[in-house]
DNA sequence: CACCCGTGGGA
DNA sequence: TTCCCAAGGGT
């Protein structure tokens, strides 16, 4: 490990380089609003900067208060979550703000043992909080630390190991700047999202050269050793959009699930015998889907499961529609404008 | 621990 | 096309 001397020129090092070329533009960064930041955490996790910035501006003007998400209406929240995935992430922020309001009177918590207990807030966001909100020198550690420290020390433990987190938290506490843990664990993240990135990292322009033992001994390419991910698993489905004048049949898929909770047009193993209008494939974390689209009208009316309504089209924009459901509205369309 | 849970972008 | 990637957490 590295001395006392090495550690506070390591902190100086980066500091330095996060004042001049940190990303102080963020929308989150404007102050240390607990809520702002953890708002943006929660948006952040597997997502990337780039596509977090315009929800995570809109879902700030729609819900500026831990009240308000609190009190929020589900679908509502749901449609300002439109789009991003993983939506289990807003269902559970929004327990979570109801936590706060019952278990703290409405004042987020501001002691990391409280903080965990929080619905969707694990030891990665709770340590982002604490140091960003509350300045207290705990680690963050998502990806991006878990690169640029086994490059620091040539760590070669797999970081796809929920395990190996835990190697690195204690890596951070020692060279945690305790004057500035916010801003240090910030630092190291924009660093990892750049010149310290997965591919292509630039380490002759990295503050932290000296520092980094994988550079300095040409193992870059060794490092952070990171196991392979199953690939998804295909699923055939038919997506069948009945129509009965303005109004399609929708259907609610199951809590817990895959889009759980959403409003869809059925998707079903078995499909009509009819010729698709189009298809498409859609691929999430873990499974496939190669869906072929139907259209019908209405058959005789039977009687609805407990899961399923008609919907006018022009209450569409109501309800939030995952990607999936967007791709089976537009062959649809499609299909409409070229019958004419 | 292994598996589940979305989406968009880049090589 | 296919693969990998991104500021993880719940179960």
């Amino acid at each position: 490990m590295w001395s006392d001397e090495t550690i506070v020129a390591f902190r100086k090092a980066l500091l330095d380089w996060y004042d001049a070329k940190g990303r102080d533009h963020l929308p989150w960064r404007m102050n240390q609003d607990p809520y702002r930041i953890w708002v943006s955490e929660i948006m952040l996790q597997q997502t990337q900067v780039n596509t977090v910035i315009p929800y995570f501006n809109r879902f700030v003007m729609l819900f500026p208060s831990i009240r308000d998400l609190a009190e929020a209406d589900e679908e509502v929240l749901l449609k300002a979550w439109e789009g991003l995935g993983y939506y289990s992430r807003v269902r559970n922020m929004q327990v979570a703000a109801q936590q706060v309001m019952t278990d703290y009177d409405g004042v987020f918590p501001s002691d990391p043992a409280e903080i965990i207990k929080l619905k969707g807030i694990g030891p990665y966001t709770c340590g982002a909080i604490s140091s960003m909100a509350f300045g207290l020198p705990e680690p963050a550690v998502d990806g991006n630390v878990m690169r640029v420290f086994s490059r620091l020390f040539e760590i070669g433990d797999d970081i796809a190991k929920p395990a190996t987190r835990k190697l690195f938290e204690l890596l951070v506490r020692i060279v945690i700047d305790p004057d500035r843990p916010g801003d240090f664990n910030q630092a190291i993240m924009d660093l990892g999202s750049d010149i310290c990135g997965p591919v292509n990292p630039r380490p002759e322009e990295s503050p932290l050269r000296e520092f980094n033992a994988a550079y300095k001994n040409g193992t870059m390419h060794l490092y952070p050793f990171k196991s392979k991910a199953k690939k998804p698993v295909v699923m055939d489905l038919h997506g069948v959009v009945v129509r009965r004048g303005n109004a399609y049949l929708m259907e609610k898929r199951p809590s817990g699930g895959l889009l759980g909770d959403f409003w869809t047009f059925p998707l079903v193993e078995e499909g009509p015998e009819d010729e698709p209008i189009g298809s498409f494939t859609h691929v999430f974390s873990h499974r496939k889907w190669r869906v072929q689209v139907h259209v019908q009208e209405a058959d005789s009316k039977r009687e609805l499961a407990d899961n399923m309504k008609w919907v006018l089209e022009e209450d569409f924009p109501e309800y939030a529609f995952a990607v999936p459901q967007q791709k089976m509205w537009e062959i649809v369309k499609k299909h409409e404008r070229k019958l004419f």
